[in-house]
DNA sequence: TGTACATCAGTGAACGCGCGTTCACTGATGTAC
DNA sequence: TGTACATCAGTGAACGCGCGTTCACTGATGTAC
């Protein structure tokens, strides 16, 4: 049945939000299309009235997940206190799209990888503004390497079940950032 | 046709070689048994006289993969000038397991995951001995987010066809790396 | 050392299954008058 | 404002395909004598 302009608007968004979910939770071959349907409370069917394949979802919900991230106002350091704690990497369904995807995006189509690379330029432009620095040039390299260990610590961190080794890697990380980048 | 024992040994290094390239090159869910086997120059059928299944042939490919990583001898600057180059970033074959396969490894099995928990702990341990710090946890602390940054900038810089952000992801690590773990 | 034969690693056809995608159909929407 | 009907978003059965895995078979190996 047809249903309204404003529904199908709604529906868009709901598979988008499902999508964001249900990838950063298993990763984007894992999850079927018919999935990310259900949990956004519609039938399979209906998918390609929204989109042109799964991976153009997959290049359209890093492009949703990314741009609703919100702007960073504090320093480099307090963000990372914030980024790296044990909550956020246990919440894997709603954790940083850029840790729990880019590594799985690298395999995926140049439109997604696009998307990605640009996410990652916007948010090493955003972490430069309060990084520590005499220069730009030194901005900048201080928010590439805390970045870059941000989100390689939070990855290395979810490898672990034993939490004496994962919370080390968390709490090292954002030590060795608040000495070499805090205020 | 039944095969000298000798050749029983040499073929199964050549499955766990084959998939040890393959793994890091596609990720483990776009790899096929039947590719793999091809690639070690045996038909898809015998695989299953040398693994259980291609969850087992995960865990032991990265325990292959990690037990003939060499020691770090360098200090720990060195050893990430030398891991952040442009060269190891694009041969994905032979590239670091830890940052090839890491994020995927967290929705494997408990044995895959267990294994790449093992070699990030084996890796600290290595890296802290060249570390610098008074004591041994500042040496530990260094070693973790340095180690953190290599991964997470390998990560990353894979991610940009633009040759210029991915250089200066890997430029600008290796430059806070070393500006703060230099000797 | 030579011979006879049981063993078993590798082969390749076949299996069942779940995936992404298609399509004829349904019925509420929204437009033309 | 009310009515008639063309439109089209969503449904769910069906499709083709490739995957991991199984299995009857083959023939070289390696052991017993």
């Amino acid at each position: 049945m047809k249903v309204s302009r404003e529904q199908v608007e709604t529906n868009r968004r709901r598979i988008l939000e499902a999508a964001g979910r249900l990838f950063r939770e298993k990763g984007f071959e894992a999850v079927t299309v018919a999935e990310i349907m259900k949990a956004a409370g519609l039938t399979h069917g209906g998918f390609y009235g929204h989109f042109k394949s799964k991976d153009d979802l997959i290049a359209q919900t890093l492009a949703h997940l990314l741009s609703s991230t919100p702007a960073a106002e504090a320093d480099l350091a307090s963000y990372a206190k914030a980024y790296l704690t044990p909550a956020r990497r246990d919440d894997l369904a709603h954790g940083c799209p850029m840790a729990g995807l880019a590594s799985e995006s690298i395999r995926q189509t140049p439109e997604a990888r696009d998307v990605m690379a640009e996410g990652l330029r916007r948010q090493i432009g955003r972490l430069s503004r309060h990084a520590p620095g005499a220069t730009e040039a030194e901005k900048r390299q201080a928010a590439t390497a805390s970045w870059a260990a941000m989100v390689g610590a939070m990855i290395l961190s979810r490898l672990s079940d034993d939490p004496q080794l994962a919370d080390e890697v968390l709490a090292d990380t954002s030590a060795w950032i608040d000495a070499h980048a805090g205020n």
